[in-house]
DNA sequence: TCTTTTCTACTGGTTTTCCAGTATATTTTG
DNA sequence: CAAAATATACTGGAAAACCAGTAGAAAAGA
């Protein structure tokens, strides 16, 4: 047997959820809750639980953070989100946090059911519609990536880990002054205005 | 009948996955390449390839490029990435650049045929190594993040999309110094040296 | 109501980055 | 071999960040 918890933040969906879930003998229903804060609590003092359907928007703390909490105080608890958010980047975020599988709002309660049984059996499970925003070709869901030249990428590798203009050029043997020259051809590269934007712009597009 | 193509740089591989893969009579094998580049150079002036079997770490560029550039050249083939690398990031990266399997190179000769069929389908495939590790409980894979007060982060935030204090101050009407005391107490929180570190750990524990 | 936390703001200063330009040498490419 | 790209380096200066400290007000929590 095992135990559930549900967390969303319309009663409504939680009730559906309830209705599909008691219906499979395998499972057990042993909590609903429509706030992050409080199911964090209750799962603090909790018996084991098996698998948390998790939605990402709640009301007081984001789903992201709820899930990073499960995995933190209950690491063999497995998380399914179940949310409206169908961009690839929130999916493969909630991935990172630990979670098991994804599945939008609108799956069938025939997918939803095997999703769960997926996850409970340690695989990773997507319902249909998220295969399909998974495999779907890119598009151009951000900035293209400019052209870097070999020693801009050491440089801004070297930015990023917090290093001086001074102690960068130390290190590579060459004078200051070519440092910031090359910090200045990454940020037009970049379009940055300022070393912060540069590297989250980088961060983002996996270059760090 | 699908159409595939073979990147790896090792000769050894690429035999044993052509051997596999002929016997299905359903896959073609139209190339094989041991070098990024030399692909890239194919693919711009090939017939549609329906799927690429990728290695990661290639000779010349890496596997990340290569499968960046597939979705830009060609955005219907899918990509099948076959490594050694089992970090989870690295796979997330993967399909975050747009690949729809992962495996890795200890995977059987059922599960990678599999995949190939899985993938070409137009599902999200995964050997079975690789589902646990996606589901296995997270081991403190980066530093904990610390607790950063509501202003902080709306001041992280904003220094992060490139604003200058001056500017900042301005928007959310305190003094220069309010915010330099927020940067301060942020690069303290986050062991930062300065602003170029500060926003790097923040990207890379999804902050911003 | 008291304590703690958060937010606010300042001093006086140093260090670092950013700016816009100019220019030569080396390496790579066609 | 010539052209293009990359790497290097400098000027003179302004703008911004960083430093370490101090300190009071407001909000939140116990």
């Amino acid at each position: 047997m095992n135990n559930i918890v549900i967390v969303d933040d319309h009663p409504i969906v939680i009730g559906g959820l309830l209705a599909l879930l008691q219906a499979d003998k395998a499972l057990q229903v042993m909590a609903t809750f429509t706030a992050g804060q409080a199911f964090l609590s209750f799962l603090a003092g909790a018996d084991f639980i098996d698998i948390v359907l998790l939605d990402i928007t709640l009301p007081d703390i984001s789903g992201v953070e709820v899930c990073k909490q499960i995995k933190k105080i209950s690491p063999e608890t497995k998380v399914l989100i179940i949310s409206n958010h169908s961009e690839r980047s929130i999916i493969l975020q909630m991935l990172q946090q630990g979670a098991s599988g994804y599945l939008l709002k609108n799956a069938s309660s025939e997918e939803l059911v095997r999703c769960v049984h997926d996850v409970l059996e340690g695989k990773v499970a997507f319902s249909a519609e998220v295969m399909t925003i998974m495999t779907r070709p890119l598009q151009n869901e951000r900035k293209a990536t400019p052209h870097l030249t070999k020693r801009e990428r050491q440089v801004l590798s070297m930015i990023a880990a917090g290093r001086t203009s001074a102690s960068i050029a130390e290190e590579l043997c060459v004078s200051q002054f070519t440092v910031e020259t090359h910090r200045r051809n990454l940020m037009q590269k970049f379009e940055a205005g300022n070393t912060a934007a540069l590297i989250r712009m980088a961060a983002e597009q996996q270059l760090l």
